[in-house]
DNA sequence: TGACGAAATTGGAACGTTCCAACTATTAAG
DNA sequence: CTTAATAGTTGGAACGTTCCAATTTCGTCA
């Protein structure tokens, strides 16, 4: 069944006007007569016509696709990131192709290269580790809106869409520090990021604004991971003078942490303060809900699909740099006063 | 710059050969003499030329898209089914549309549609809450190849890719069985879907074989996440005869009871017996790593982007309806025989 | 040397849409 | 009653590729 596809010129037969009328129609142009509008539409409808983007997409050049390529669906950072592009992109007319490069470099290239193929009208990027300036040339030569979230790339010329890691860290240890703690670490994430470069050296100014001193053994990388947390905390419970409270790289990290120390029966929250960034949706309702620097992902996405949106629609357009505000939000896993509660079984 | 679109025919003129030819290159045609493929492509390469998909799908129907629905992105197991697919999506050079309906089914109706007019030449679907046959009848009579994942719909007459969840809940409540606990609860999910039906459905029988009553009031639903979670173990302590241990809908679930125990000053794997299902990539490294029905969301996905892709290729094929086998992935969760740790604080 | 088959190459007609300029009806103004 | 303006409608030429049938080039064998 379904043969032969049902095109303009079989619905402009049918209903008896030319195919130009047909296709003002679709496009709800106000040109047609509203008679014929209802006749037209009548016929579509009856006939069981589907719309073939891809001989529009090649006539005109804009192509109601976007794409976004992220650098780890499986952290539902990014997931949340994905869904709030999705909502507006969605509700705008475009559809999302979405890709997944898991980090790597090549499968980067690839899937940016494919969805220029595709003629995507622009792109959302969370660029893999590493990604330089030079990879995105080729785009922004093209004249494709590219708009960068979560990681910057200095020097490449489009927009970008950050959070303020800087900010959003000092306020974390600024609290850690108001309620007592002394010995603050930070916990995961790779040395080699703009982010974690941004997120420490906020740690480090707050403690420095407080007089305290920062030590390189409090600060203990690791996979921005749930697993990489366990690994995080299990070193720093090793050390001479242990920390009692840490700020995380992010969310995941925090939650490996808490696991990593209810392993050795401490309490997060009550025997040691953890403080996580981002804000996923879990972070609520956690037991301990996690104090944490909130992002909000998907608010994030949907102003990233946002301004992508408005450099499509209003042809090129300066790029600009948006670092968003965070803000801290206080729940139970840092509750920890240092000493206000003596944790009776020792060790 | 970039003003004029570089196409087959620039390059067909730079490289002294026709557009025929340059075309054949493009496609690793193996009529084509080595020499002249050598020098095709390198003044590809030189004039920066990008191949325009929507021209070659306009021409020939099959299109390198493969479109996925889910219903919910922000649960880490469809994040993970949506990485598997577009693994070997993208190793057999297609691409792949990802939408999100968030279980609504106007939205997913709207999806599909545009996913249609984009010609994709194959489609994955979770579908979302309530979806009928009829949803997807018009892409059966387009001849558009769909494969249907974790939630199956009768009389769709495509194939579907579920996981075996009678016989999962089946062992997970057997193994609880085994190690003495008579009260046993299944928590969280809606009563509604196929999938809780199965579930529940296997922890009745694994019941019933071992002599036991089921009770209604051990069977409390709940949103199919951590939240509900732990309303549904909350609501399951209010019991004059409370359970010990408990068969979560999903492991989102599972992760909101262990919440809420613990809330109680419950240890799960310790106090109270908790098993998931799905078996997310957080249920290995929790703490306690939680026991669960392992799917494998990720391999899931895999093999859907697999049977698709044969459907795809080997033109109209049988609709199949593959369950795939699952296993107890056992962890500390459960660790709980009755009775094998007295707890000293009572409450 | 000529003929033949195989290997390469090629021009032109699609594919289904949009855009443009031109056209026809209809209405309003003089 | 003519003219001008306005509202609708229309045919045909693109867009950049692939496919087909036809053609050229080449090596081989009699």
């Amino acid at each position: 069944m379904a043969k032969e596809r049902v095109t303009v010129v079989d619905i402009a037969r049918a209903a008896g006007v030319s195919k130009s009328t047909v296709s003002l129609v679709l496009q709800a142009s106000p040109l047609v007569n509203e008679s014929t509008r209802a006749k037209v539409n009548a016929v579509i409808r009856e006939l069981g016509y589907v719309y073939n983007r891809s001989a529009a997409n090649l006539r005109q050049a804009r192509s109601k696709i976007i794409g976004i390529v992220v650098n780890d669906l499986t952290n539902s950072f990014f997931a949340e990131l994905a869904v709030g592009v999705d909502e507006v992109v969605q509700a705008a007319g475009f559809v999302q192709f979405l890709a997944n490069t898991s980090e790597k470099l090549d499968r980067q290239r690839e899937v940016i290269a494919s969805m220029r193929e595709h003629g995507v009208s622009g792109l959302i990027i969370s660029p893999a580790r590493g990604t330089e300036a030079a990879d995105l040339a080729p785009l922004v030569a093209a004249g494709i809106p590219v708009v960068l979230v979560v990681r910057d790339i200095p020097g490449a010329g489009v927009s970008s869409l950050t959070s303020d890691n800087h900010a959003g860290a000092v306020a974390a240890v600024r609290h850690l520090v108001e309620r007592g703690h002394r010995r603050v670490a930070f916990l995961g994430g790779f040395a080699d990021t703009a982010v974690f470069e941004a997120r420490m050296r906020g740690y480090g100014d707050a403690l420095g604004e407080a007089g305290l001193v920062v030590s390189d053994d409090l600060i203990i990388g690791s996979a921005p991971s749930r697993a990489g947390g366990v690994t995080a905390i299990e070193q720093a419970m090793m050390l001479r003078e242990r920390p009692t409270a840490a700020l995380c790289f992010n969310d995941a990290v925090a939650f490996g942490v808490c696991d990593g120390l209810r392993a050795r029966r401490l309490e997060p929250g009550e025997d040691f303060a953890v403080i996580g960034f981002d804000d996923v949706i879990e972070a609520k309702t956690a037991v301990p809900a996690l104090t944490t620097v909130s992002v909000d992902p998907q608010g994030m996405g949907e102003r990233a699909a946002e301004l992508l949106l408005k450099q499509i629609n209003s042809g090129r357009v300066e790029p600009e740099a948006i670092v968003s505000p965070v803000r801290l939000a206080i729940r139970q896993s840092c509750g920890a006063a240092v000493g206000r509660r003596v944790k009776e079984i020792s060790s």
